[in-house]
DNA sequence: GTTCCAAGTAACTTGACAGTTACTTGATCC
DNA sequence: GGATCAAGTAACTGTCAAGTTACTTGGAAC
């Protein structure tokens, strides 16, 4: 077994360590793939970014296509634990992912350019990910049952709705100024939405129908 | 005043009419930058598409950036009519609006390749679009003060809201795809999504607060 | 009927970029 | 201590695509 030559905190030099240049060309290609887009990226960007040698991104990712994947390959399984403590009122799930996401706009902006690229062909990660979505789908059921949430809507449905509400404004910014006057990244504007969403969630919760004023 | 050269419905081989080739590049490239996106997007694609000298498209639209730009504003102004009759009830807009973007899936792509693409700059329109979305908005708060929509409700979150609900299986196709097991553009999920936006309005209508069960 | 310009064509240039070749360096195992 | 292979480098190549050059054609106005 040999050491792992990042041993040190903030080495210098460490003149050779495979598993953290691997991470390193995956967090530019992250950065790079998430601003432009698949076809617009530059993998002489990427490399550069890494300060890596162009020829280490074929190593170990094979293609430009490779490296796109393994990018969200990553992020998702990042993302794996969304679902796990979570509230259950489904309609506070859109307040809490809406904070979640707040740091981490290249998830959403990945997962739209895969929308727009993908056509018919299988989907990076595809079981994995539609057991999550079946997890959460099963979450809302068992909410509904609960009386949390009107019976008659489906639950599918429900939680695809629930992503719109927070997930918009981060896909569509130019929608959120034209509609607001701020812009969806300011402090203002994410404060507002919040409130938005959770003055929303209230109206929506059967058990307030008759007690709100 | 020269007479228009396309004044037959369709002369095999009108020579020349530049307002009509002008239109031929313009629905091709609606086709290629909505399919591609800006950076993926061909010109000679486009060229070949609009049966067309590429020299033409330099001609017309100067580059391949004032094309994706005169797209969009044709779009934009074609879009201009969809706050007009439109229904009252706020709620009831997010399955109105699905119903007419179901036929124009290119609509939302071009506004989500915007929406990646846009950093900071001026957008295409920007000042006609604006007053398009504050009529919206006025729209939102007229209902609020006849009691069709919670009061507290920000009217522009509320705007983006019901966008929000109606779009987003559009812009996100693999998404609704994992949630729901079904393709976005089939006839059995457009039912679906119909039906639960509409249940999703009905509750929301404070009147009926109190009334259903 | 000739002048003039918008409309149109084909072939070319230029730059950029994904992917490769041919080579060097470092570490681990025996 | 040298064989071996993963990790790494620099310079190159072939292709593709945006934009241009230099030219031709159609037709309207006088």
């Amino acid at each position: 077994m040999r050491a792992t030559p990042s041993h040190r905190g903030s080495s210098p030099r460490a003149s050779r360590d495979p598993a953290r240049t691997r991470e390193r060309i995956l967090d530019a290609a992250l950065h790079e793939f998430s601003a432009n887009g698949f076809a617009g990226a530059r993998v002489d960007v990427v490399a550069r970014r890494a300060a890596v040698n162009k020829r280490m991104l074929y190593h170990y990712f094979k293609s430009k296509k490779g490296l796109f994947r393994a990018v969200l390959q990553r992020k998702i399984t990042e993302r794996a634990g969304w679902t796990e403590n979570a509230p259950e009122n489904p309609m506070e799930l859109a307040a809490h992912w809406f904070n979640l996401g707040r740091n981490d706009t290249d998830w959403i902006r990945l997962l739209e350019w895969e929308a727009l690229q993908m056509s018919g062909q299988e989907l990076v990660e595809e079981e994995s990910r539609r057991k999550a979505y079946a997890r959460a789908v099963a979450r809302i059921r068992d909410a509904q049952a609960a009386g949390l949430l009107a019976k008659e809507l489906d639950p599918a449905h429900a939680l695809l709705s629930i992503i719109a509400l927070w997930a918009f404004p981060q896909a569509f910014p130019q929608m959120a100024r034209l509609a607001t006057g701020l812009e969806p990244n300011s402090e203002q504007f994410q404060k507002d939405r919040l409130q938005f969403l959770r003055q929303f969630a209230a109206l929506f919760h059967p058990a307030k129908k008759c007690t709100a004023k």
